[in-house]
RNA sequence: GGAGAGGUGACCGAGUGGCUUAAGGUAACGGUUUGCUAAACCGUCGUAGGAGUACAACUUCUACCGGGGGUUCGAAUCCCCCCCUCUCCGCCA
């Protein structure tokens, strides 16, 4: 959410924003109505003063005079209700509108229409070349007996899948070297809950807009997160942190699902796009400081490099254009891991920052040393989500006779296997 | 799921229709006193939005006692609905 006086004082900013992000949003209708709302509360202040000084005077009126009185608060009385009606039709048209108001995007974010236009900084790595014809994960999963997508598709339908032997082992030693090197670094550790209502949604940006995504527990009124991201960055909202607490910087390890609506036939092979996965998350919920919102994001997007390198997975970081932008976000870093299969880099990681959007949604502040309550800023990462990043990892670490060998990183994480092979 | 008890400021806690402009206390901050610390005393000490001013300070108004609605000239207080917490019972990995 968007502070209503910055749009007041600079509507066009927000106009063109919106353009670049291509979201459709109706600024001048605001205002309109931003200025139908406070005349009205104007009025009804100038007359709640008036109906409390002359309530007020009601017991030591005369029995005339307060006959008068009582007339006079009937009117007074009818004109509120009037202005009340007012309010209750227009406070819904502007809430609407203020949750629709998208966050301009960063000065230094590329112009583009969609994910093609996202401009490439810099890549890592070397990208193998095979003297055997490789497989793919899929065809290497089903060999050595690790991945089951069959019967995954058997009990829970499409996108679905079982890992089992190594293929599970790998799953969990990629997130648990993941959460231990963020542990490291000095993040908190997080379990998390992962039906959220739709506060929670909201305050993360993700409602309105992301209903069609999002599996739905009707009879509990209850969403299943996509993203750990949901839980740590509301986990206080609505509350006042002090200055000294800045910033919070959590780690957590969940599960996440996602209906993946509007996909159908797209990356329909394999482990790509999934309707349920685990993903390790860093949030760093920190001071309202442009200038320490933007060293955060390098922080959290050299994390999760650092682990790909530590993988050694080649990869690109793009930096997204504004048509590909969400509605929240100022700026947004993706890491794109090579994958054999693809014959492309494929996103893995997505680093975002949101200056106050998210933490003015969910009333999250903190008290700065002027002793002022002051909207904190939010930020996440991606610090590796399986089992997407195992494509790279099995079909970049294939041998010619079917085997992978597991990244050296890995190795404590794997009960003494440094090979997987057919069983 | 059933029964009961509760929800007041950062925290504790008083408050059964106008004297509440939310008492009193704790914590915090500033000051006085003091060899230091402590204590004592004095003062400050909620959030949001208007108006006065170009901003701020300041002044003033309005709203807010879990949320929403109602009764009333007037509601923290009375009525209705909802949410949450605690205790007991039941069920349960």
């Amino acid at each position: 959410m968007i502070d209503i006086k910055r749009i007041r004082e600079n509507p066009q900013k927000f106009t063109d924003g919106a353009k670049a992000k291509k979201f459709d949003v109706d600024i001048d209708r605001l205002l309109a109505v931003d200025a139908a709302l406070l005349d009205c509360r104007k009025r009804l202040q100038d007359i709640a003063t008036e109906k409390n000084s002359v309530g007020k005077s009601i017991p030591k009126l005369s029995a005339d005079e307060k006959q008068a009185a009582l007339g006079r608060l009937g009117e007074l009385k009818n004109a509120e209700a009037q202005l009340n009606e007012q309010i209750k039709n227009l406070q819904p048209v502007f809430d609407e509108i203020m949750q629709q108001v998208p966050q301009p995007p960063a000065a230094d974010v590329p112009s583009g229409e969609d994910d093609t236009e996202n401009v490439e900084l810099r890549k890592w790595g070397t990208i193998r070349k095979f003297d055997f014809e490789p497989k793919d994960h899929v065809e290497l999963g089903i060999s050595l007996g690790i991945i089951d997508i069959e019967r995954g598709v058997k009990l829970a339908g499409t996108r679905n899948y079982f890992l089992k032997g190594a293929g599970a082992l790998l799953h969990w030693a990629v997130l648990r070297f993941a959460l231990d090197y963020m542990i490291g670094k000095g993040y908190t550790p997080m379990s998390v809950p992962l039906l959220m209502k739709d506060e929670a949604m909201r305050g993360t940006g993700y409602y309105p807009g992301a209903e069609e995504q999002t599996y739905r527990m009707d009879r509990d009124d209850l969403n299943l997160a996509g993203t750990a991201e949901v839980p740590v960055t509301a986990y206080h909202c609505g509350e006042i942190l002090s200055a000294e607490q800045l910033p919070i910087k959590s780690v957590a390890m969940s599960t996440c699902f996602r209906r993946e609506a509007g996909a159908a036939g797209k990356d329909t092979r394999g482990l790509y796009r999934i309707h349920q996965f685990d993903k390790v998350e860093q949030v760093i919920i920190a001071e309202n400081d442009e200038e320490k919102s933007k060293a955060h994001h390098q922080e959290i997007l050299a994390n999760s490099e650092a682990v790909m390198q530590a993988l050694g997975l080649p990869y690109r970081v793009v930096n997204v254009c504004t048509g590909d932008l969400g509605r929240g976000q100022v700026q947004k870093y993706d890491i794109e891991a090579w994958m054999p299969s693809r014959n492309s880099y494929g996103e893995t990681h997505s680093a975002s920052r949101f200056y106050d959007f998210q933490a003015r949604r969910m009333n999250l502040r903190y008290k700065t040393a002027a002793k002022k309550n002051v909207f904190c800023h939010t930020l996440n990462n991606t610090v590796i989500a399986s089992p997407r990043i195992l494509i790279p990892i099995l079909e970049l670490n294939q041998n010619a006779d079917g085997s992978v060998n597991v990244p050296a990183a890995l190795a404590p994480y794997m009960h003494g296997r440094e090979v997987i092979t057919e069983r």
